[in-house]
RNA sequence: GCCCGCUUGAUGGAAUGGUAGACAUAGCGGACUUAAAAUCCGCAGGCUUCGGCCGUGCCGGUUCGAGUCCGGCAGCGGGUACCA
């Protein structure tokens, strides 16, 4: 009996794919497309088991769709810029473009193994100056619809290596290299204006029929559309003087304005700026805040202060009232106008601070069921409907009703408006680092900002750096930013920013419909191609990259790159769960990788040094813990098809699966099972008219894998095969209707394990590969049952079962329930109160 | 902090509101073998007076019936705009 040998038959269907071209995608109007897409990896060094998770999954989707005789598209290609390139250039001393480029190779090496029917002639690296020329020209004819602009923003400073971190590089408000304090500083930056879209992006997100419920949340969410209302205080100064400008607020609770205690305005308020000039506490209280970092979780999680300017604000409807305002660390000036005004009966945040700084808490939302007279708010703000009381001519009203009356007497008097507000902030793309995509400007004193001309594009990275002073490179190469301006000819200077990574990774899956052509995307393909049929990634990127995609394909649609066909980018979408493994640490804190940890009964050991290590949480596997596994190695072992059967046996793809190194062996015992039986089976002769329980099980499990592979449920599929290939085992293995059964097992195994499938086909007689065989159809025949067995439940607690036709009606299988002998010794004589025939499903007995 | 998820045997997990634990891993027992590996067969949630009773993170609700739906809580994970 021969063994199955991974190692000679994996490299000879690859080659046998290479030849046919099989995975070469051409645009095709006459045949129906299918476009399945994974997310695209960064090159960090070594695939990682979530990659080839993550592209088993896309694969196994590919090849069953060109199995159903759709014209497949599934490339691959390198999320290349960013910064851990330029890390790495510093820690090595090479070249960011040298390290990226050898990473590519090593990966797609790897990648190749797996055995992907991938399109690989369609492969590009972000950082190719091929594409990045097409992203500079979508920059400019971006710049030129108005979706660009300059603004000033906040950034991380390092003051000891005099460069800009990113929050990932901040540790505990120090920089992570140097130690030093970091500090905030603002620089005028570059922004795409996704704002602009904010509300087609948020009534979009309904027609995203094939997304999770779970990310169209998250991102309606982030987008978060409010209604308010944007007002003017009358601002009093400390002599008592009413001051010319007003303070403008914006509320989503007009309604609650009697109970206003207070005012709050951003630490960045021009306000609180031109106060803290003549105060010198407020001044230091607004460099605390600024040592605050810059991430919405540190600000948010920072104790909330708060400090007591010299002015004051009129209440608009109560002239007599008077409120505090304060320069508060949690009032964004992002966000709104940078101010509120706080009522701390309704807000938890506002009842806080009222609490903290001793300001009156007035309840003026009364609940239906409670006293008006007596309605008190204790520790817990009231943020239900109800009655509006103690405010004047609002009394009585609901919430809605007083929200729609303050605004109109607001608008009546000119004092304020009814606004839309998002929490969506516009996307600075700007990066102070030499690992990006050029942008491709040119700044000129007379001219100012000044597009590159398009035939002078790209804008193209100097090769000539060094990476030993921390810094933007770019900034201190003369020779490269040193230019002319292409609109007046005078000396100018290059723009030194590149742009966000995420920029590279919102337009990647337009360019793959055609990687070579000479602008961003080709009408024709484009049109034919999109939108992405499936994407399928990690649901850490639920929110910025798709959202990302979205304005892309958007500004795309409008600057005539895309199709308004393709204005939404991905019709479906599957997250798939991240690889987790234990972190290890030693006692220094020092991350170590998995492979350097031996255990000694419950002892936990560095390999080497033998040091005790502490095991950490299961977390997602990233290079900065280390907690990495490398899937080459069980290749290696086993092959490529145990190792994509294992991956996507145990965990429902969705969910995220702890990595442990028990299992595989599993994989691969099936994968001998299966030679074996095809061994035992293949000499058999053909006979078409063959039947037997093994093929009429094989014909119902290609109809639940298929209904399972369609809905991603690949672990379940699975679990189906492993059940099939005991059922087919136990028949007479000489048998015609076996070896058929056998034949269809193979062809519902092929997405999955595709080189083992080809290989057996072959055996078994099959006229032409499998990846020019067509998906099977069930034989409608052999998926009938004549009988059916219910359990039945006597008040809910399953006590028996009953056989019955599988055509019984109601009224028979109530009938065969009454006459059940365990049935009447619970009833005990009496009629049941209830009886509950479910067809198919159950019988319950309410005695 | 906020937004979004997840929680079922020793382990990964299965279950259109309808028999909780399919399938697999680890384990135990047996067959084959001089022996081992490999392979094959079987057992397996807990308790039990052997009638049953209890059991899907915790508390409560809806229902003839809840792992599944609703309300609350806890723990864990992802995101939080310069990690990708």
């Amino acid at each position: 009996m021969s063994r199955y040998n991974a190692r000679v038959v994996e490299p000879k269907w690859r080659e046998k794919w290479v030849e046919l071209g099989c995975d070469r995608a051409q645009t095709d109007p006459d045949k129906p497309k299918y476009y399945v897409l994974e997310m695209f990896p960064y090159p960090s060094g070594r695939i990682h088991i979530g990659h080839t998770r993550n592209y088993t999954m896309g694969d196994v989707i590919a090849r069953y769709k060109r199995a159903r005789g759709f014209n497949v598209l599934h490339p691959m290609g390198w999320d290349a810029f960013g910064m851990p390139a330029e890390n790495a250039a510093m820690e090595r001393n090479t070249h960011p473009g040298k390290w990226t480029y050898e990473n590519i190779d090593t990966m797609r090496a790897q990648l190749k193994l797996m055995g992907l029917s991938i399109d690989w002639s369609r492969e590009f690296a972000t950082c190719d100056p091929d594409y990045y020329a097409q992203q500079q020209r979508l920059f400019l004819d971006f710049y030129k619809a108005g979706l660009v602009y300059r603004k000033k923003s906040t950034v991380n400073w390092d003051p000891v290596d005099q460069t800009v971190l990113a929050n990932e590089q901040v540790e505990d408000g120090r920089g992570w290299r140097s130690g030093a304090l970091v500090e905030k500083r603002e620089l005028t930056q570059w922004f795409f204006k996704i704002t602009a879209m904010a509300d087609e992006l948020i009534d979009a997100i309904d027609t995203l029929g094939g997304w999770p419920e779970k990310v169209r949340t998250m991102q309606a969410n982030w987008i978060g559309r409010s209604h308010g209302l944007e007002f003017k205080f009358d601002v009093i100064d400390s002599k008592g003087k009413t001051k010319a400008d007003p303070l403008i607020v914006y509320t989503t609770r007009p309604d609650t304005l009697f109970g206003a205690a207070f005012c709050a305005i951003s630490p960045g308020h021009p306000l609180a700026l031109s106060l803290a000039k003549r105060n010198k506490k407020l001044d230091a209280f607004l460099a605390e805040c600024r040592q605050m970092g810059t991430t919405e979780e540190e600000l948010e999680k920072a104790e909330k202060k708060g400090f007591k300017t010299s002015y004051r604000v009129r209440h608009p409807f109560d002239p007599d009232k008077l409120l505090p305002v304060y320069v508060a660390n949690f009032v964004l000036m992002e966000y709104g106008t940078g101010a509120i005004f706080g009522c701390p009966a309704h807000d938890q945040r506002d009842l806080d601070f009222a609490r903290k700084y001793d300001l009156p808490v007035l309840p003026v939302v009364v609940p239906e069921d409670a006293d008006p007279a007596s309605f008190e708010v204790g520790d817990e703000a009231y943020t239900g409907p109800g009655r509006i009381a103690n405010s004047q001519f609002l009394d009585g009203m609901s919430v809605e009703e007083a929200k729609a009356e303050v605004a109109r007497r607001m608008e009546k008097d000119d004092r304020g408006h009814l606004k839309t507000n998002y929490r969506l902030r516009d996307w600075g793309i700007s990066r102070q680092r030499y690992w990006g995509c050029p942008i491709p400007i040119v700044h000129c004193d007379a001219c100012g900002p000044v597009p590159v001309p398009t035939d002078q594009l790209p804008v193209r990275l100097p090769d000539d750096v060094e990476f030993d002073t921390p810094g933007n490179p770019l900034d201190r190469n003369s020779a490269w930013h040193s230019t002319n301006c292409p609109s007046c000819g005078a000396k100018a200077r290059r723009e030194t920013d590149t742009m966000d990574t995420f920029v590279d990774s919102s337009w990647y899956y337009a360019r793959f419909t055609a990687p070579e052509a000479d602008t961003p995307t080709r009408a024709e393909d484009a049109a034919y191609w999109l939108p992405v049929d499936q994407y399928i990634g990690g649901v850490e990127h639920a929110i910025l990259h798709l959202l990302y995609s979205r304005f892309f394909a958007r500004g795309m649609n409008d600057t005539g790159h895309l199709p308004a066909t393709a204005r939404e980018p991905f019709s479906a979408l599957f997250t798939q769960g991240m690889v987790c493994h234990e972190t290890y640490q030693l006692p220094d804190g020092k991350w170590v990788s998995p492979d350097d940890v031996v255990r000694d009964g419950s002892a936990v050991k560095h390999r080497s040094t033998g040091a005790p290590i502490s095991v950490g949480p299961i977390t997602k596997m990233s290079k900065s813990k280390k907690n990495v596994v490398d899937p080459e190695q069980i290749i290696e072992q086993f092959g490529a098809d145990t190792a994509r059967w294992f991956m996507l046996s145990d965990s429902p793809p969705e969910r995220d699966v702890e990595w442990t190194a028990s299992g595989v062996e599993g994989a691969w015992k099936f994968v001998q099972r299966v030679w074996r039986l095809i061994d035992q089976v293949k000499d058999t002769a053909d006979d078409a008219n063959a039947e037997n329980d093994a093929l009429r099980a094989a014909h119902r499990a290609l109809q639940s894998v298929t209904a399972d592979i369609e809905a991603f449920r690949f672990n379940k599929a699975i679990a189906r095969v492993y059940e099939l290939l005991g059922q087919i085992s136990a028949a007479q293995v000489d048998e015609p209707a076996t070896k058929a059964a056998a034949r269809l097992m193979i062809q519902i195994m092929f997405p999955f394990t595709p080189h083992l499938a080809e290989e057996a086909w072959e055996a078994l007689g099959g006229e032409q590969p499998l990846v020019q065989t067509a998906w099977p159809e069930p034989n409608p025949a052999f998926l009938v049952d004549d009988t059916v067995t219910l359990p039945v439940q006597i008040n809910g607690k399953r006590r028996t079962e009953l056989t019955v036709a599988a055509e019984a009606s109601k009224e028979e299988i109530e009938a065969a329930v009454l006459a059940d002998a365990t049935v009447q010794r619970y009833l005990d004589g009496k009629h049941p109160k209830k009886l509950i025939v479910v067809p198919k499903r159950i019988v319950n007995v309410v005695a």
